[in-house]
DNA sequence: TATTGTTATACTCTATAACTATA
DNA sequence: TATAGTTATAGAGTATAACAATA
């Protein structure tokens, strides 16, 4: 709980409790912050009020790809879940009509699994929303962003 | 998936799956990346492993402060969970000595918890490894640190 | 009558193990 | 014998509703 800020001898320290917060805590601090935007979880909500499916099958309309078919278990593998788990997941997407299973051409105990017209257009915008940031990056410029960016680059082991 | 990053006309581009990505949403998907620090949940099932104690209770003491009582209702409140849920949480500790329920002295309807000195040890232990930063940050020097810290600041409503 | 905490219950997300069909 | 997917089951995390005691 952030209770004030002072500035003494030019350094801008965050002042959390009563303690002191260097520089690296608060970045810390403010990144995991940020990413906790709720936001971006409010799109999964309205998708929930409109059409009734839950949020796991949400996030694999997130991670399948849009005009391509995958297995069940490279999905599973996008997921980071267990291959048992994909089933029930694809079960409900294509018990809505979301998307179907089909056999692979080559290997028979493998199935593919391919978004519908519906899957694909709702997929899109579960997609969007994930990777569109918070309105707040607007308080941002351009540079100020590219700084940001950076600066992000090196702290991102990827 | 990200595949590479080139650079045109002093700009710099990541690609993701074949897509250009604007700066804003690289942003976006880093602070997102780096929140994910795996080596802060580490320590969290390094306890789990040496203490049993599941991830619930440790999270309930990351929120319990250190030298004071609070509220079981307190406690729910700030983590932001119902009042119920946190009946099993305190249970859980007072079974393991880290915490007592003791009577408010006013209230009678009210529960304060409180940390044992064991408690209050591994309490620290959780809070310390929770604010603590991914080695990665070693990599900015002070300046770019205050420099991040500033940019963040922007970005938080808090 | 409103509030604190507890109990009973149920739902979501996810894993493990055992199974079937195919390779 | 190894692999893809499924089924059955179980466990963690969390909420809702009903309840007891106290205010």
């Amino acid at each position: 709980m952030m209770v004030g800020m002072f500035s003494s001898s030019g350094e801008s320290v965050a002042v959390i409790d009563g303690q002191a917060e260097d520089a690296a805590a608060e970045v810390w601090r403010r990144i995991r912050s940020i990413s906790h935007d709720p936001q971006a979880m409010a799109v999964c909500h309205q998708i929930t009020q409109e059409t009734g499916l839950a949020l796991a099958p949400q996030r694999a309309l997130l991670v399948l790809p849009l005009d391509e078919a995958i297995s069940m278990r490279q999905l599973a593998r996008r997921l980071g879940c267990d291959n048992s788990y994909v089933t029930p997941l694809v079960d409900t997407l294509e018990g809505r009509g979301l998307a179907v299973r089909r056999p692979h051409p080559s290997d028979r105990r493998v199935k593919v699994i391919e978004l519908t017209e519906p899957g694909r257009a709702l997929a899109e915008r579960v997609q969007l929303a994930d990777s569109t940031p918070p309105d707040t990056f607007g308080q941002l410029t351009e540079a100020e962003l590219g700084t940001l960016r950076d600066l992000l680059r090196k702290l991102d082991p990827v």
